[in-house]
DNA sequence: CCAAAAGTGTTGAGCCTACACCCATGA
DNA sequence: TCATGGGTGTAGGCTCAACACTTTTGG
């Protein structure tokens, strides 16, 4: 943590990414295991520069931890509770780890801004998950995919701004097209179907399914997918252009 | 601006309200001028104290400046530009109002905070313009409405925040009922459609909006209400008690 | 030729729009 | 009795869910 100049960052701020991925039918979200002694996972966070806009710092955030650039990613929610789970989190943290508190007084002073109560922005972003490299900063021991129905306990709020992620992805998934985020490049209408299938948590008629896709008129028919399969080959799509 | 402490407030954070009221056909919004020399006007604002969850400090500056309690307020959006207009605001604030980084030390220590860059959490609310008593506090001038299209420059980017205030409310108005906020405790089926024209800035059918509306199941209807007009009396709605 | 999975057409229910008509009210 | 404006009914069109049928593929 001492690589951080805490003044070159704005005070009690902070930046909460909940980063979603599509793989083998269930959604994942990338949690980080945070590199301090004991059992701290939480999403992957950071500050924002003094000379740095919420966006563009949300943005750096996403980069450093999963390499990939030009990402859908969008502010969904500020969390400003005055407790939002910190004295539990920061008791244990420094028992745990006291280094982070030491009686030095200029030490002191490096670390101690960490220890204050935090307002974050919670940013959501989705990627294709195939495309993702996790990478770890210095502040993370391990970075990974969990279900998002099977998320372990995070620190602060995190669990809770899972969810409030979740919901708002439901609320836009069909006005902001962001199913292709989650897809490679090309992708049959079965694959689509699936992602929808697995954020709404409910079945979708096939057929009706295709309708409702093609009439949005951002699909672009491709070449047929021969799969090996003992039936008919299904068209691979992708995101049209814009011209 | 010498009452506030600063190191009780958390730095570089503020909230900004955009409070609707409606009147006379038209959708209006609370602006204050700022209680310093030169003609700066704003959206009502305030700080958060180091104790004081968001949702909480803006339910204090609404009532701070409106009088008002028990009124629907929601964040719609945090503005984190780096710039936010604010270099050119502050040369003038400051050119004007000199007094407001004096020479002297500690007195200069007691201001400075509020000249740097700040993080701004937007919240809007929607109140009944005849209940509200402007209020002025210690850093406005006079506080009053204006018409949501014939807002004067204001600073930062209030304006900009104005507009996704209205975006955000004409995409919540059904869903969150919110048309009754603006009305007083009884009002005609007429008067809340104009509620509606002016939000969305269109006309609807007269008699299907009113079935769409009793359909919410929300309205209770009462007495009919003798305008003294020559013509069929309208019945008076109000918005259901939940039991 | 068959099973499996994809593509496509069609029907019916429900909702919204637009128009029409009726009713109460005060002059 | 008339003009005004509010209350309500209904036909037409659009959307979408549900079902049915056809087509393609490899075994």
């Amino acid at each position: 943590m001492s690589s951080y100049n805490p003044s070159n960052f704005i005070q009690q701020i902070s930046i909460d990414c909940t980063i979603f991925g599509y793989a083998e039918g269930s959604l994942k979200v990338l949690v980080t295991h945070l590199n301090f002694n004991g059992d701290f996972k939480a999403l992957p966070a950071g500050f924002v520069y003094q000379d740095e806009s919420l966006d563009e710092a949300a943005y750096r955030i996403l980069v450093e931890r999963t390499g990939l650039k030009d990402i859908y990613l969008e502010q969904f929610h500020t969390f400003g509770g005055k407790e939002r789970s910190h004295k539990d989190f920061l008791n244990k943290l420094i028992s745990l780890n006291p280094e982070i508190l030491p009686e030095d007084t200029i030490l002191r002073q490096e670390t101690e801004w960490f220890t204050k109560r935090f307002i974050s922005v919670g940013y959501y972003a989705l990627v294709d998950i195939n495309k993702v490299r996790p990478t770890t900063s210095t502040i993370d021991k391990y970075i990974g995919w969990y279900d998002v129905d099977e998320l372990p306990p995070l620190i602060f709020d995190h669990n809770e701004q899972v969810k409030r992620a979740q919901t708002t992805l439901r609320f836009f998934l069909d006005e902001k097209l962001l199913g292709f985020n989650l897809l490679p490049e090309t992708f049959t209408m079965k694959e689509l179907k699936n992602v929808y299938e697995t954020v709404y948590d409910r079945p979708f008629r096939r057929n009706n399914f295709q309708k409702k896709m093609l009439d949005l008129n951002v699909l672009e028919r491709l070449d047929k997918k021969f799969t090996g399969a003992a039936n008919k080959a299904p068209y691979l799509y992708r995101f049209k252009k814009v011209p």
